[in-house]
DNA sequence: TATTAAGCGAGACGGTACGTCACGTCTTAGG
DNA sequence: CCTAAGACGTGACGTACCGTCTCGCTTAATA
């Protein structure tokens, strides 16, 4: 979810848009999120809050519905795991560090109102559908090491494994009273370990 | 999700509803969602579109919610399944069910819409929980039919495993572009067989 | 003017408009104007002073330029002069009643306003040509009744001495530092009396 | 209405300003409202239209209104009649000059703007007011010419019968369907002639 | 059979947020 | 110091939707 204006390495003639800007509109929707809930999160009151004006905010994105993806993609940031030579303990590793931004108080209902946010009509399925494919494209990578490496089963039906390491997480966090734990953590990899080991 | 109105058998003095109009306001639910996006369900598009004024939909729905709630309820139906004698079997039969309740158009944007509108403020984590709780609640029966039958490990950890099972249909059915299909009911059935049969 | 809804004697269904929220939004025009002048005519303004919502008021008029045109119609009021039996006495009395309505605080910037709001592009001449075809109308009737009673010489061009009686006022409220008086009044009467009296 | 540097003889250092850039503007303010209306002249518009950057505009004049009635005077231009030896003649020939000015399309509009400009709040009523008084001092110096000449009546109300003259024309340009003609003209005169002449 | 309570469609109401537009200022890079 | 380009804050615009209320009517159970 890029800006509007491209904003490489060379720019046009005029004034140049202030990073600031961009920086306090994100925070605050997360501030507002986090402290209010998604209905809190108005157009008005981010450019309040952000100390900034409407039209700085529709310069950069084009609607509520951009401004929420890019705040949450922003906010729970980069997912990587190195190679550690044991896809158990890369796994594990991996939903550690999910579970970390997760705690974050505010990124289930964030999740949440991303996840509605995509089921409008004109949006690109990639509102919450980006988020996902982040998740599931490194969970495969590690599978697919395992394989290279041969401590993953070769017959391993690699995106099936991923979406069931992948999914309970955000399961947990939208949709059960309590959000995803260690525990949790711990019985996925134990299963998939059982279930796909060499 | 009840009515305001218990509406049981005795009922007061006074024009009685006319189920027409309650079934009307959901079936123009659906097909609004279905046909434009969630963002189209307007109580006023409903309104119009089953033929029926916005008091009468007030009347058995407290707001907007409440109304998506009950449509979605209304249209996936009822999980159940018997004791076939076999887990494997068993989870297959309820993601199967699953599976031909998501197949209908506009599911996936019914069901992000729900999980969006459960990121409100002052929403009863209930909005999707409720669907949630449900099927994991049919999912852990199961397991632990299987446990008592023998043919689960006595050491399985029912609730993760349960999620394990439950989740992936509905992050495929809302995150990914292709939605749930067979292939994935096979996969996670043959997984979680592998993992915690006896 | 009138309002977009027929609301003659018959209504249709459906709850009526309140009389209340019409005249409370004309009111609150007119104080706006006559305290702060025509710039402080926002619909945001009128809205909150007369304690009524925004889409209250568009449902009445169009937009602004219809509001304010409303506005000075409903201020200004009729104008009707009875057959006094001499055309010098009953454009005197015509004269003086404009003088009187003219008087009111606010009425030069609100007659400025109604003529800069005919200046716009989708405008119907009538903005501001309403009132004057009115006041037009009135001068006009005076000076035919004149020539039938026959103290109006015969030949006269009705049209262009009309206007010379009718620009006058107006002329000096819009556009001179000090508004019309009793003298303008006496002196135009007088004229027209020497240029056309039979 | 002047620029707000003086810009004399002699000039400051620096880049002097650029002529065309002064008449650009002032001509795309007269082609927006002859060809949009009052409503199309946007600064953004007339800086596009021009040419010419917003900054080089505001360098100029202070803003919206000013730089209308500038664009308005520099397009209705200036009025002087000479001695001609006859008050008629010369009252004939000022309303025939103004008849001209008044024919080139849009006048009526950007008249009607510019007065409805002078109903803002911070308007120096001089907005209309400057072109009034320009208007009304010539007719009254030919009506004042005639008097000292002896061909006007010496008990003149020299304002009211100026305001008579004058007033017509605009009151028929703004608020009429058809705009003032010939016919107009010589009926003023000739009345106005009957009435003062001596 | 008459009464009465509650249903019904229609549509206006206050409120709140939306996304847009214009104003006048400021900031850049370049003459 | 000028220029064009274009972002900025401010604030009004006109629209959409929410949930409520008022209107005149219909419908059924009760008296």
């Amino acid at each position: 979810m890029v800006d509007k204006q491209g904003q490489g390495v060379v720019r046009g003639p005029g004034r140049p848009r202030e990073e600031r800007v961009t920086r306090a509109a994100l925070d605050a929707v997360v501030a507002l999120v986090a402290e209010q809930g998604m209905s809190a999160v108005t157009m008005d009151a981010v450019a309040e809050r952000a100390g900034v004006s409407k039209p700085a905010i529709y310069r950069r994105w084009s609607g509520k519905q951009e401004l929420i993806i890019a705040a949450a993609e922003a906010w729970i940031g980069e997912l990587s795991v190195p190679d550690r030579g044991d896809f158990r303990a890369e796994l594990h590793e991996l939903l550690t560090a999910r579970l970390e931004s997760y705690r974050q108080p505010g990124v289930d209902r964030l999740l949440a109102g991303v996840i509605g946010a995509s089921a409008e009509a004109g949006a690109d399925r990639g509102a919450y559908g980006a988020y996902s494919a982040r998740v599931m494209g490194e969970t495969r990578r590690i599978l697919e090491r395992g394989i290279a490496r041969g401590d993953v089963r070769a017959d391993t039906d690699v995106r099936a494994v991923a979406t069931m390491v992948a999914a309970p997480m955000v399961f947990r966090l939208v949709g059960e009273l309590e959000p995803p734990d260690r525990h949790l953590v711990d019985a996925v990899v134990e299963l998939v370990g059982r279930a796909v080991g060499a």
